[in-house]
DNA sequence: TAACTTTGTTAGGATAATCTAATTTATAAT
DNA sequence: ATTATAAATTAGATTATCCTAACAAAGTTA
């Protein structure tokens, strides 16, 4: 059984690999710095790490890529980070970039528990009006039997 | 014009000292070791860092006191911590303990425009019974206007 | 293909936050 | 008051993350 506990800091580069292939051919070392506002050498011993650790993959000199298992785990952070933001903004009202920080800055930091509710608060205020009355009371509801209330189902 | 910057370890140090001057007589190294999980000379170069912030007083070998200025600070995380803890426990339902946990863990990071945004959240559904219709828009009413909508003044 | 430019790498160092082990001071007990 | 215990301090090391400067490889262009 491997170690599996990733720092901040490397989950950051994680999922700044998985962001940039989803609309660049290929990502290479000083992309990941600009992005992630640091000098190319911290670029090479971060990714050196996750090499060690079997998460990403890249010739010398080449480009970066994600190995299988580094893929699952960068998605697992990204839709953490995704879910963080549609709750600062679509419900909170949090301006998008104001938003988009604080997603990349507790991203790392929810325990499992809070991560997971907030996920299921998501899908609930995808779902429901939101006009109802008792509306809140409907959430708790749905998070203590993941059954929507008759009521939201009209929606 | 002097540097305000704390890193998140600081910030830990000074809101415990806070929390536990206020039950206790006296707050001294061991106590701040125990609270934060660290060993004493760890809290003795944070103590020492603070010392020269002008943030804490203590002479030496004794204890260990916010200055006026110190106090200011760490009534402001304190306050952080207390809204995010009622945010999540409150309202996400999130247990307790928990709670507390995610709670001292993203109380430095967020920024202040979300920061001031919980804080007006929890300041509403304090107020609002959260059972009338429309719910969430008298809150994005509330945050543009700073007035409660008349449905909100019956209850 | 030779020279130039861009990109990646290595070496070596800085800082923040922690630790252990040894030491010093303060407090309590006989 | 002397000794024993508890608490605080210092010295020195470790780890993570970042940096600059120097260098090496790859890619581009004339």
């Amino acid at each position: 059984m491997k170690k599996n506990y990733l720092t901040k800091s490397t989950e950051d580069y994680l999922e700044t690999i998985l962001v940039l292939s989803l609309d660049k051919r290929v990502v290479r070392i000083k992309d990941l710095a600009k992005h992630l506002n640091v000098k190319k050498p911290s670029v090479v011993s971060a990714v050196k790490y996750l090499k060690r650790k079997n998460l990403v993959k890249q010739e010398h000199y080449g480009h970066i890529e994600l190995t299988e298992e580094g893929e699952v785990v960068a998605r697992k952070i990204y839709k953490r980070h995704k879910a963080l933001y549609k709750f600062l903004h679509n419900f909170l009202g949090i301006d998008p970039s104001i938003a988009e920080k604080d997603a990349c800055r507790i991203e790392h930091f929810l325990t499992p528990e809070t991560m997971e509710r907030i996920l299921k608060f998501i899908e609930f205020i995808e779902i429901c009006p939101k006009k109802s009355p008792n509306w809140l009371n409907n959430f708790y509801y749905f998070v203590k039997t993941g059954k929507l209330p008759e009521i939201c189902k009209k929606c």
